[in-house]
DNA sequence: CTTGTGCCCTGACCGC
DNA sequence: TGCGGTCAGGGCACAA
């Protein structure tokens, strides 16, 4: 489920949570939930250290700590953090936890994709996956420019393109549909025939979607109006009240409306 | 460069 | 009710 808009409300939530605690405990119900360092050496690095910022790249977390450190993470398909009491019950496939006095963070991942690693600052950069992401499409260096320059010469189809980390960082499958759906975009449509407004019109589709689900996730509201709100099998277009069509475009599984996307 | 496949895991769901 | 097959919103390696 998560992605950039997600992953920024639970920054923000975190933010909010933990900011300049000290961490007191670590556990490792799961310790394959950390890919570095060992996890018997993770526990020990972050224990004594205080939070000094929560931040976000694509759809990574970054819980930036005292002493230069970095928990760089990834929830994949179904990872989820909570903070919560620490007596509070422990949930089901709760990986990891970490204690600050009367709280604890808690990562919990059904499908066990989720990860988190511990980088110096510095080496932030040498993070692979980190390393390769795209621009950030809520930066203000996201410009209509940018858009054009990186649709210049591309083929292929706008679903794909939307959901390549390496160009845009942070869509997944539900908001690349989103966002197609918002500029009337069918998700099969070749780069390489949009034309100038239709290029306008995606541009501001990508950060309108994102940044209203920002708005809506951090006050942890659901979307109206919008595919999301409807997208399932049987599904009907909120716009024309069209049946939704379900195809496997770019590799995923893909919602749009035949009649309002082209 | 682009697209497609399989894989990492677990659970929900469907048809028999 | 039980069982097996299929699928899931991510990302990566690899092949064509």
């Amino acid at each position: 489920m998560p992605e950039l808009p997600d992953v920024e409300a639970l920054a923000r939530r975190l933010r909010q949570r933990i900011l300049r605690r000290r961490i007191t405990r670590v556990a490792l119900p799961d310790p394959s939930v950390v890919r570095s360092p060992r996890p018997s050496v993770f526990g020990r690095r972050l224990r004594g250290r205080s939070i000094r910022d929560v931040g976000r790249r694509g759809k990574y977390f970054l819980v930036h700590l005292s002493g230069g450190l970095v928990i760089v993470g990834h929830l994949r398909m179904t990872g989820d953090i909570a903070v919560v009491r620490r007596t509070d019950p422990l949930r089901p496939h709760t990986r990891l936890m970490i204690g600050f006095d009367g709280d604890e963070l808690r990562f919990v991942d059904q499908r066990r994709f989720g990860h988190v690693e511990l980088v110096g600052a510095r080496a932030l950069d040498t993070v692979s996956g980190l390393r390769r992401l795209g621009v950030e499409p809520l930066d203000p260096a996201f410009t209509p420019a940018r858009l054009r320059a990186l649709l210049r010469g591309r083929r292929g189809a706008l679903k794909a393109l939307l959901l390549r980390q390496d160009l845009i960082a942070g869509i997944g499958n539900i908001f690349a549909d989103e966002i197609l759906y918002q500029a009337r975009l069918h998700p099969a449509r070749q780069i390489r025939t949009l034309r100038p407004l239709e290029i306008g019109a995606f541009y501001r589709s990508i950060r309108r979607v994102l940044r209203r689900a920002v708005r809506a996730l951090s006050r942890r509201r659901g979307a109206e109006g919008t595919l999301l709100a409807v997208r399932a099998p049987g599904g009907v277009c909120p716009r024309c009240g069209g049946p939704l069509r379900v195809a496997r475009i770019a590799g995923r599984t893909t919602y749009f409306c035949p009649r309002c996307q082209r």
